[in-house]
DNA sequence: CCTATTTTCGTGTGCGCACACGGTGAGTTT
DNA sequence: AAACTCACCGTGTGCGCACACGAAAATAGG
């Protein structure tokens, strides 16, 4: 049995030390107005009881409500920041009782002046917590700084900053999902095979989520010893000149023969199926990263053989929880938090998409 | 927003209908001595406002304790079933102010009697909700309709049976996972390769998960026509006779010199890669099941390529919590829930373990 | 020593709900 | 017409806590 399970209320404290309930409230929520000698003895007895409020009638009791405030990208539904999005939502849904808002706000994630422009509205909004997707992470961690400086605790989702300032991070290690998409990627591999890694083009000071993910994938087949075994050959992919990039893409096979696989590092890997479909080629493994609509849909008719995945939808439900138990519940919190790195394929797909984590 | 976030509370609609707070709260509960017609009044204006009670001032005001029991399979630190256990360890923590207690209760996984046993005592302890890893199947569902006839609702977790009394079921698919392992395996293996099907010895009555998986995992290989592309040798492994399973093995090898892969669809393929690993083999793909700790470290050492792994905490944790969003918070329970099916390397296991899912 | 101020502390109220208790009034019996 | 029954309904209390208010005690100032 967990041991802490012993139903000391404030009244049963106060008896002990010989005060009221409010005494010992007051040393609990340090309002002061107690003299050394009792603080100290109240302190002594609910370190030695292991006192723990009762969160049920602390949030009945309290009338206040904490205003939350989230800071996505703004998308089309189907893509990839619905997810966590979703998950905010559940986690309101869920302590709904406990007097939490949250209100959402949003930005062009290729625009960093939008990113700017919402954080003044965020802070104008004079919010209790909030919870940010650190894309443009200059911006980002100079308004999670404003924010500490207001004593406003913040979290970040999906990819962090170096700042001090942030309460806790939930995502996913980049580097270290990067070295798992290798030896999937590798596996069953014949020696001489050529690998296409594609690479997006970076938009300037946008998280390096990608890049991380590459070093990942590339320090696998250093650390094993692989660099001569295979031939790796790049390919430069732009966000939206999808004509172009199917040009680039049939120069590389006219020049290639062996490319029996390929790797793409952001979330639009079935991009990059498209244009092989397209060009009557098969039998390239095919792996990426992220559940959009078009990744899913992809990996269904297999022509991508893996996709990697982080809980966008957690982090955001962790997200929330965590200032939850920060500000509600008064829990301590894990600073950095790494989700776990997911790998689906055609066949395990569904089970996780319709696993609904409470 | 999520929709239900209004705050009208039992004063409120007893005011509406033109009744006191007593009234609203006999209708609420079913408990009579309210005249139809005031009912009627009542029950629709509920309907029509969305009412959903305050639970934290529910939980406050219910003086009941709910004692509920859980009955698992005996097992030793590292082993497979400390997993569901954690979770259901958790998940008291977290509702320890919704006065929950539960008590523990365990079998022996190798012995039919024992379940039964432990079956009578449980029913004797008169509890108001139970878990059940129902290894024996047959005695399980017996277990199971006497609770539901005492009114006693019930969770399976791990694996199922085919009775209607069930409250809620959380586990594996296992057909499928194994469908998942076979896209695994298969993955860059050469035509011609043998495929080494380790098949467990099965005890009477117990459940049929490995059998499930071994349907599954086959199944793969008729529906894409790969029948006649590779060869299957089925070898029989025995639990604890290790060194005859080793004596099996070496035959087999003698006689098969192009076995690149394997597959053993209980929690034991350490085994088969320790029996490997004193041969002197190499290069033969291992595909498992399950997070034990012999697996875990079969894993790290790359002697095993993948384990096939089902959120054994998350089964305990979500089977209690189950109970409890039946019986304290009457809501709705999704009768059977699959959980994912996850694949595990070495790269990505580390995160999967840490995890920590709130 | 008395008043003014400050520090310290106890009491009371309410959060929304469950539930026990007792009151009301129409219908029935003697 | 008094006594009684019984379905129906309102009121009151308490769950454990937060917080306001005001009383008591301690201290300061004259």
């Amino acid at each position: 049995m967990p041991e802490p399970f012993n139903k000391v209320r404030i009244i049963d404290i106060a008896h002990m030390a010989g005060v009221s309930s409010g005494t010992v409230d007051r040393v609990i929520h340090n309002r002061g107005q107690v003299s050394e000698e009792k603080r100290e003895k109240i302190l002594s007895i609910i370190e030695n009881i292991h006192y723990q409020p009762n969160i049920i009638a602390r949030s009945l009791a309290m009338k206040k409500t904490f205003h939350f405030a989230s800071l996505l990208p703004e998308c089309k539904a189907g893509e990839y920041w619905k997810a966590p999005e979703k998950g905010i939502d559940r986690a309101q849904v869920e302590m709904r009782n406990y007097n939490i808002s949250i209100e959402k706000l949003y930005f062009n994630q290729f625009n960093a002046q939008s990113f700017v422009a919402v954080s003044g509205k965020l802070l104008d909004a004079n919010p209790d917590a909030v919870l940010i997707a650190p894309t443009f992470r200059k911006e980002a961690a100079r308004l999670m700084e404003q924010l500490h400086a207001k004593n406003v605790p913040g979290v970040y989702i999906d990819s962090n900053t170096e700042d001090e300032f942030y309460l806790s991070y939930f995502g996913q290690h980049s580097y270290q999902s990067g070295y798992a998409a290798a030896r999937l990627l590798e596996n069953g591999l014949l020696p001489g095979s050529e690998i296409l890694v594609a690479r997006t083009l970076r938009i300037a000071g946008t998280s390096n989520q990608t890049e991380r993910r590459e070093e990942g994938f590339m320090a696998y087949f250093k650390a094993n010893g692989l660099m001569n075994k295979y031939h790796f050959i790049q390919v430069k992919m732009s966000a939206d000149d999808n004509a172009g990039n199917q040009r680039d893409i049939e120069q590389i096979f006219k020049k290639s023969s062996h490319i029996r696989t390929a790797i793409m590092f952001n979330s639009r890997v079935y991009q990059l199926a498209g244009i092989l479909k397209k060009m009557k080629i098969k039998d390239v493994k095919l792996i990426g990263y992220d559940l959009s609509g078009g990744n899913v849909a992809a990996l269904k008719d297999e022509s991508v053989s893996f996709l990697i995945a982080q809980r966008p939808e957690d982090q955001g439900y962790q997200g929330i929880m965590a200032l939850c138990n920060h500000l509600v519940f008064n829990k301590k919190i894990k600073r950095v938090n790494y989700m776990p790195i997911d790998i689906l394929t055609k066949e395990n797909i569904d089970y996780y998409i319709n696993y609904i984590n409470y």
